[in-house]
DNA sequence: CTCTATTTTAGAATGGTTATAAAGTAGTTA
DNA sequence: TAACTACTTTATAACCATTCTAAAATAGAG
């Protein structure tokens, strides 16, 4: 129950009201063991299954956006349809399974990027996101 | 009409029926100086302006797809709603500027990345793309 | 316990994209 | 050129993720 205590904490710190469904909400995305890729789409059914009661489909874009305001998760640029969320807020970068449509994490420290154009004029970088596309060596198409 | 006729032994290359339609598409997107980023709206405001008589929203679709399958075209990574296209399909990189919506190229000779973690097992790599996103450095947001 | 602002909710609306199936066209063959 | 067939185009419907709306429910303050 401390957890609980943290996420109470936390959503009253960023103005947001301790409600049933966004401690519910809470619970699924952060006391898991790993941080992890979601989709609302999967988060509704992981809540769906873990509830008795269901919570409606725009409580979870209304919640996932405002932890997202608030820092709690990231989004993810992916292509077309489906927006990506992530629980690993910190800054790291993807590879992206093309056959299997799944994310893996990439820490940061793993990386290293060297040699950035400088930023056009008056601009500032907001962040610098690598995406690995993977697929199996089988596969002969792109 | 040297390219005209460049554009349509390549579409045939490709086993693409060399329309009009195409044709005109084609003289849009791969006769510019420069390459270009656009999204299919774009392109469809881009024709109907040069053309007396316009191209069907599916068409382009269609065509535009066609395009990146044969590799004329690579699709760009970017987060949900628009899909962008690129006529530039070397390898390459992006700022993103989020205040105008517009993406930049960053050539793949101007940055450097090093340190791959090694790909999954029975995985390759598809292609490893770097998106970095700016925004007006007034904004105090994020 | 009451009151008010916040939150939740179902359902409608939106917007980009894809599917459908009918009409048109290109290229082949004779 | 005429006829034929496969490929294309097209308008429109369907789809689906996401956002909007406005009414009902709830949280927290007094």
């Amino acid at each position: 129950m401390d957890q609980l205590k943290f996420h109470t904490k936390r959503l009253r710190a960023s103005g947001l009201r301790p409600t049933k469904q966004r401690l519910a909400i809470c619970k699924v995305l952060f006391d898991a063991k790993h941080t992890f890729h979601f989709t609302i789409e999967k988060l509704k059914k992981i809540i769906d299954k873990g509830n008795k009661k269901k919570i409606s489909l725009a409580t979870l874009y209304n919640t996932v956006h405002a932890f997202k305001e608030k820092g709690y998760l990231k989004e993810i640029s992916l292509k077309r349809n489906k927006t990506y969320f992530d629980t690993n807020i910190k800054h790291h970068h993807h590879f992206y399974d093309e056959d299997m449509s799944q994310l893996f994490d990439i820490e940061d420290k793993n990386i290293s990027i060297g040699n950035l154009p400088k930023t056009p004029n008056g601009k500032k970088i907001k962040s610098v996101e690598v995406l690995v596309k993977i697929a199996n060596i089988k596969k002969s198409s792109n």
